[in-house]
DNA sequence: ATAATTTTAGAACAAATGTACTAAATCTTT
DNA sequence: AAAGATTTAGTACATTTGTTCTAAAATTAT
């Protein structure tokens, strides 16, 4: 394996345990097994540690998702993914742990974030539009309430992350499954009977989302 | 005004601006105009300071949202503490667009913010719980809904920020306004008619959340 | 094989920062 | 007014970190 490989592999390891303030070209060099000069030549400094990562991130979504185009979405696509977004979110949770410092210090990054994030409240607008015109997901009951969802998808979507950090003890899979099935809980008041029967198809262990009881 | 009085509201709007990496001892006692040694009397070194300011935001919250108690609780109450706490958080946003770092460094204040957390999550529930027996909310379509709900609700109560200040150039009560209102959104679809109608009554610009057109 | 290029280690430097210390100044109390 | 306590300014030190530089080693190309 090729030293930037395993500089980069570490890098990761070390932003996510410890944070980007405390990793650093010393700690990252000394664990692969490197001088820190010699990991300077291949990367200046932590920030272009920290963009290569982000650029890896941006092409595992890429290739795993935003293949999927809205004539391909129905239930299963939109909650298979969510679950591969939150899962490479996961794997990449510095990013989301540190965002706002990130951002701020790395100002290319925070201009690549914006127009991620417009990209996908563009993609929520479509897969939604999709899931209604299939009869799957209910018309908006009023101008704007969907693009509220829309706002609270995308936060939940980049934040869940650093509450887990926070308020779990657990690391991994079961987090981001408890985080996940919060997540999609949010579709459910707006699914019609159609989409809800899909949609508990899909979601695993799912007592969620019965709807018979209520109604006024 | 007394030195320390001083020194907590720089403090404060530092670490607002710049963030508690970019704030130091030196830079606060630089714009309160003393020397940093007398910063250090006060307080030992910044994450004193952060401390001290945790402190003072709970003592706010406690003072102005914590007394409102279930028999109180209704529509108007519940619109009213929400916005209240988002006002007070965003006075110390500081803390939230910094809070993994931050609880990282100080573990006290780790366990500061997850006991916060059992907090609010019981107060949630029997925050629904109250609405539901005044009418205001439908009863739990399904067992673990509502603590979804919660969940999510819990999240984007704390992560609301760091997002505005990554995705918007806007500062202030603009800001707290559209999160707010996206946030509020959240507990519509689970409101009953007489519930959905206190709650325009409550909401300002209340376009929000008409139903009529719904339903299957 | 030899030259050129790439990679590596290690030293050196500068800047920033927390922390501690000293002594002067100011305020309180008696 | 005098003694004691508190507050303040300024200095000094150790540590950390990014960054640069040099020269050696390893690899590749000719």
């Amino acid at each position: 394996m090729t030293t930037k490989t395993r500089i980069l592999e570490t890098a990761l390891r070390q932003f996510n345990e410890i944070g980007t303030d405390q990793a650093t070209v010393r700690s990252i060099a000394e664990e692969v097994g490197i001088s820190h000069g010699n990991l300077c030549y291949h990367y200046r400094n932590t920030d272009a540690l920290i963009e290569a990562l982000y650029d890896e991130l941006i092409r595992e979504i890429d290739e795993q998702v935003f293949q999927i185009q809205p004539p391909d979405i129905d239930m299963a696509s939109t909650v298979r993914s969510a679950g591969i977004t939150f899962r490479l979110l996961y794997k990449y949770r510095f990013l989301m742990l540190d965002l706002v410092r990130i951002t701020r210090r790395i100002g290319s990054l925070r201009e690549k974030f914006r127009e991620l994030m417009r990209l996908r409240r563009l993609q929520f607008r479509q897969g939604f539009q999709a899931l209604i015109s299939k009869g799957l997901m209910r018309e908006e009951w009023a101008p704007g309430f969907y693009d509220h969802l829309t706002t609270n998808m995308l936060v939940l979507g980049d934040n869940w992350i650093p509450n887990a950090e926070i308020h779990f003890d657990e690391k991994g899979d079961v987090v981001v499954q408890y985080y996940l099935e919060a997540f999609l809980s949010l579709l459910v008041p707006y699914l019609t009977e159609k989409g809800l029967a899909e949609y508990r198809l899909v979601v695993a262990g799912a007592n969620v989302g019965r709807r018979e009881g209520g109604r006024g």
